[in-house]
RNA sequence: UCCCCGAUAGCUCAAUGGUAGAGCGAGCGGCUGUUAACCGCUAGGUUCUAGGUUCGAAUCCUAGUCGGGGAGCCA
């Protein structure tokens, strides 16, 4: 194979020829020099092709190459701060692979549903590079982190046989006549294997057929979970603090430039440290219906009413220039796209002012024993500057497998992580129940065939251990570390319901 | 399953119940060390579907389809 330069490799050759391969990204045709964006995989960088360079022969099929061609250039690297990248190359020869025709995604706005029919494509924009990119290394890391600290992993079944935890938000399958389920979780798979090995983990995806529309939800994602043996609650909390504190700190070391390139506060990242905050549900209860939670939402809908009048103004403003006979046509073009950008912040913004003192209301009301709801989580993360772990929920809203509190039996010994920024529920984790009798009357006590626990109840007949263990959810983590409102970007093939196109 | 919002040119969006528009993209030409360049011209429409109200419907009403956001549930 010839040799090849890499656009990422580019600073270590500056004022030698190379030769690069890639796609047009954008160009910038003229009748004497083009300037033409090149991208390989491995970053950006503009090519320039005058006219007038010796053998210029091939100028004109350059200058009419659409975006998305596939090309090889030939030419001199130098550095130069006014391009793209930092480095430039001069061409002198230039090669068409395809000349590419209509590529859908230009370079101006698109909405989400006709990025994600088109996410085949959309993969070659720089926002899901740089997010991909990052996922990539977040899988890694969560590898490294349980390789290097002794845990084995345990690939547990995608067809399992009863459900994991509940039932009816499971995916049917016909297994030879026979109803199995997609797998929700590895989770008592891996308890029997941690009473084999000690502390082992499985990754992979898993399914829920839950009928959720929302940012937070796919039907088809990644999850984590290790599993420890002789472990507390506060063992696993531990595990679980450790572990997001090297995500995070690998994303940052590896993709600061990504980061900040998906706009991405860094120094809300650089805060992730040990010790992350420990509240138990009844804290957290009495922190919803507390002054702080409604003075934040109060404060909340002041400033987003001042923005919302501000926008208004900017926006009448902005409609009047784009119709004054005065103003040239650049300034009305201008206006025009601004005020496009402002309607949609300002509909947003209306949104979620109206739903404010709706959640005022939830969380001032907020009574023991219900489940926290997404804007009172949504509230904890955010009256909070690192994660926040609540623990010990009530039991009647667990799932059976939990471990009682012995000295309050009204909860079980669980919890979640809520990553900051009000970003929400990130993990989930729990002690189990090492206890046959209190086990097996959780079992019955929520109506469960017991003769499809039998193998789960044999690893409290024989040498049972306190131990527990969590999961993570790899596309919540992704969607939190870049900052993205919505988790479907950060999957290579988000299927959500009803949609599983491309 | 429930609640809210939406559907207009290839894309992003405008349009008091009264002649359907702009920018980008596409095509042609000009110009330019350009940065989502710029300038001129051209083409581009069954306003999601089916009914209804009206002299007249993109606009109002009903139903449906699809999409977005949220509730429940969860990673």
């Amino acid at each position: 194979m010839e040799t090849v330069t890499a656009i990422r490799q580019l600073c270590d050759h500056v004022g030698q020829t190379v030769r690069l391969r890639g796609w047009v990204y954008h160009s910038r045709p003229g009748g004497k020099i083009t300037f033409l964006v090149l991208r390989d995989g491995t970053g950006l960088c503009q090519c320039v092709i005058e006219k007038n360079d010796a053998s210029a022969g091939f100028y004109d099929d350059i200058k009419r190459l659409a975006q998305e061609s596939s090309l090889e250039v030939t030419g001199t690297v130098s550095a130069d701060e006014r391009s793209t990248g930092g480095f430039e190359v001069r061409v002198s020869d230039a090669r068409v692979i395809h000349p590419a025709r209509d590529y859908p995604i230009t370079p101006k706005a698109h909405g989400i549903e006709f990025l994600m029919k088109h996410r085949h494509l959309w993969f070659r924009s720089k926002r899901p590079w740089h997010v991909l990119r990052i996922r990539s290394t977040v899988v890694d890391q969560i590898r490294r982190f349980f390789n290097d600290n002794g845990y084995v992993l345990i690939d547990t079944p995608i067809f399992a046989p009863a459900a994991g935890e509940g039932s009816q938000t499971l995916f049917k399958v016909d297994y030879f006549g026979e109803e199995v389920y997609l797998a929700q979780t590895g989770q008592l798979y891996l308890e029997a294997a941690c009473m084999a090995h000690g502390k082992v983990y499985c990754f992979g995806p898993t399914f829920r057929a839950e009928k959720s529309k929302t940012r937070r939800h796919l039907t088809e994602f990644w999850m984590v979970e290790p599993e420890i043996a002789f472990a507390s609650l506060d063992d696993v909390l531990n595990v679980a603090e450790d572990f997001i504190c090297s995500i995070a700190e690998r994303v940052l070391r590896d993709h600061r430039d990504e980061l900040v390139e998906l706009g991405r506060n860094l120094e809300d990242l650089q805060a992730i440290k040990k010790p992350f905050y420990r509240v138990t549900y009844s804290q957290a209860a009495e922190l919803l219906r507390g002054p702080k939670s409604k003075a934040l939402l109060e404060s909340d809908l002041k400033e987003k009413s001042i923005r919302l009048g501000e926008l208004d103004q900017r926006i009448t403003d902005l409609e009047s220039t784009a119709k004054s006979g005065s103003a040239s046509q650049w300034a009305k073009d201008k206006a025009a796209a601004e005020a496009i950008e402002l309607r949609e912040e300002r509909s947003e913004l209306q949104e979620q002012i109206g739903n404010i003192p709706h959640h005022i209301e939830l969380a001032q009301n907020f009574e023991w024993g219900g489940d926290l709801g997404g804007s009172d989580e949504t509230i904890i993360s955010r009256l909070h500057d690192r994660p926040v772990f609540v623990t010990h929920y009530p039991k009647h809203c667990k799932a059976f497998y939990m471990r009682e509190d012995r000295s309050d039996e009204r909860v079980v010994e669980n919890f979640d992580l809520l990553a900051p920024q009000g970003f929400g529920e990130i993990i989930g984790g729990s002690a189990r129940e090492e206890d046959y009798d209190r086990l097996l009357a959780r079992i019955n006590h929520e109506h469960l065939p017991q003769a499809d626990y039998e193998w789960y109840l044999d690893l409290r007949r024989y040498g049972s251990v306190p131990h527990g263990g969590f999961g993570l959810g790899v596309e919540r983590t992704v969607a939190w570390l870049c900052g993205l409102k919505h988790i479907r970007e950060t999957i290579p093939y988000p299927r959500m319901m009803g949609k599983f196109y491309p």
